[in-house]
DNA sequence: GTTGAACTTGACACTGATGTCAGGTCTTAC
DNA sequence: GTAAGACCTGACATCAGTGTCAAGTTCAAC
C-alpha cells in the first residue's frame, strides 16, 4: 500500500511515517518511480511504534528493540544483547513508575470531577 | 523554606520551581530581601504538579484545577465549573487510554527481556 | 564588614516528534 | 497526452518544559 493509505489506516501522519523511516523504524519498498510501497504488516508495526513513543521511548531505542520483537507471524529476527536487556529493563521500570503516577493523577482528576458533580448538601 | 531546599526535597530543579510560579502553579512568600520563602505544604504541591505534568496536562490546565484539589488539610478552595469538569473528564479519558498503551508497551518490553533471558533450548 | 554560598531576573538554547510549505515528480484515469 | 491527485525531498517552525549562563543581590556566619 502507499503512504496515504497507511496514514489513513493507522491515524499517523505521512510526515511521521517518513520520519519513522528516516529513523530506521519502518522500512518500505519503492515503486520504480520512487514512491513508498508498504506491506500489509506495516500497519501493525506503525501502531506498535506509536505505542512505544507514547511510552516515552526515543526513536533510537525503539530502533534497537524492534528487531527483537516477535512479529505477528513468528519469532523475532534478533535476540536482545545483555546491554539492551539492561536498558529495556530500565525502561520497563520507568513505565511502571509512570503508570503509578498516572494512576495518582487520574485519582486527582476523578476527585475533582466527583466533587463538582456531587449535589450540594 | 527557601528554593534550594524545596528543590532538594522534591527533586525538581530551581529553574522549574520558578517556572511553576510564573505559570501560577506555585505561590511563594518573599523575604524582605526578595527571596522566595515556601511553606511546608509546597513540597506536596510540587509533587502533585510533577505528577500532573507527567500525565500530559499543560500548565494552564493544571493552574485551573489546582484550586479545586483537596489539600492535605481540607476542602478545596474552589469547585470546578462545568466547563472545567468537561475538560478534566477528557483528560481523564486520555489518561485511561495512555495507561492502556503503557500496559501494551510494557508487555512488549517484557517479552523481549524474557526471550533474551530465557536459556536457549 | 567581609566573605562565600545561595538567591534574583532575564535571556537564549535545546530537545524531538510533528506541522507545514514549496517546488518538483509519479501515477492513474480519461 | 493530459489533467488531477498522490507522492517526493528539503527546509523551517512549533511546542513547553527544562538547562544554562551572566550579572547582580541577599543571607548567614565569622
Amino acid at each position: 500500500m502507499r503512504i496515504g493509505e497507511l496514514a489513513r489506516r493507522t491515524g499517523v501522519s505521512q510526515r511521521s511515517l517518513r520520519y519513522y523511516e528516516q529513523q530506521g523504524l519502518l522500512a518500505s519498498d519503492r515503486t520504480p518511480g520512487g514512491q513508498r510501497d508498504y506491506p500489509e504488516r506495516a500497519v501493525d508495526r506503525v501502531i506498535r511504534i506509536q505505542e512505544l513513543f507514547a511510552a516515552g521511548l526515543h526513536s533510537k531505542k525503539i530502533a534497537q528493540l524492534l528487531p527483537c520483537m516477535r512479529d505477528a507471524d513468528g519469532a523475532p529476527s534478533e535476540i536482545a544483547t545483555p546491554r539492551l536487556v539492561g536498558e529495556l529493563t530500565a525502561e520497563r521500570d520507568r513505565i511502571d513508575r509512570m503508570m503509578t503516577e498516572l494512576a495518582n493523577s487520574r485519582a486527582v482528576l476523578d476527585e475533582i470531577i466527583d466533587t463538582a458533580s456531587r449535589p450540594v448538601h
